[in-house]
DNA sequence: TTGCTCCTCACGTCACGTGAGGTGGC
DNA sequence: TTGCTCCTCACGTCACGTGAGGTGGC
């Protein structure tokens, strides 16, 4: 089982190839695209880790599912890290927001709930915790 | 000037070809590919509209000056009027919040001015209006 | 008629994935 | 030594843009 792991969520390039069906190379090529950032032992040996084999499932989607070029994935995948940015940062307003009125009205609660359902936007998906 | 135009707004092949220094054939290329939707004439002759023009000139972008393919440029667009869609629902929502402020709160408006600098989230542009 | 339009088919170029070939360290 | 690793260079395939060739309507 030699080269098969160095570290515990580290993968050499040949486990991940093999793993999803590719060439060592197109992983090297990914990397000199920009795409993926494997960490190096100190003999310059590639260390996939878990972090990386999750953005590897990602680009692998995009290229083999739906034909997008490296170009497109470069671009697709730094819009999603936007998009995730967005997402959190609207939760965080959110519950700022909810703070908020649940510390200066009397009835805080209450409205917030029925301001919040009100105003909800369609491309949120808003917890409201049922609280009775 | 015959076949330069037909409607205003509205633009034959040749004309926006010409303009944007491609083929027609491009053009028919991505519309068969499903990136662009002319309108057309009772006579089966290809219309493009204004915004059909925007929606050009973004693809143009993404090919020429970024080199992704079709298939990245299809799924970029629809990316980007989701993040559009976002946007416009967090600006609703701000404001409704602002309303709510200022209906509820004694101190509404510099309530909410604080809270919201609080909570701000980076990737919004928030407009907060100076109102002294 | 002229100059546009429609369509299909074919070619050249380039990106991307794979492979070979030669190297070096655990 | 073996089996990994590194690298560069080269080839095959496919997508995409362009072009030709033949058609029809204002």
């Amino acid at each position: 089982m030699r080269g098969s792991k160095r570290s515990p969520g580290y993968y050499s390039i040949s486990v991940v190839a093999k793993t999803f069906g590719i060439h060592p190379q197109t992983l090297r090529l990914y990397e000199r695209e920009g795409l993926l950032e494997p960490t190096r032992t100190d003999g310059n040996t590639r260390l996939y880790s878990d972090e990386d084999i999750k953005r590897l499932e990602a680009i692998l989607n995009l290229t083999r599912e739906l034909g997008v070029n490296l170009a497109g994935v470069d671009i697709i995948l730094k819009m999603r890290e936007q998009m995730e940015t967005m997402q959190n940062d609207v939760n965080e307003l959110l519950s700022a927001f909810r703070q908020i009125m649940v510390e200066r009205l009397d009835d805080g609660a209450a409205a917030y709930q029925h301001s919040l359902i009100r105003v909800a936007p369609k491309s949120f998906v808003v917890r409201v915790e049922e609280e009775e």
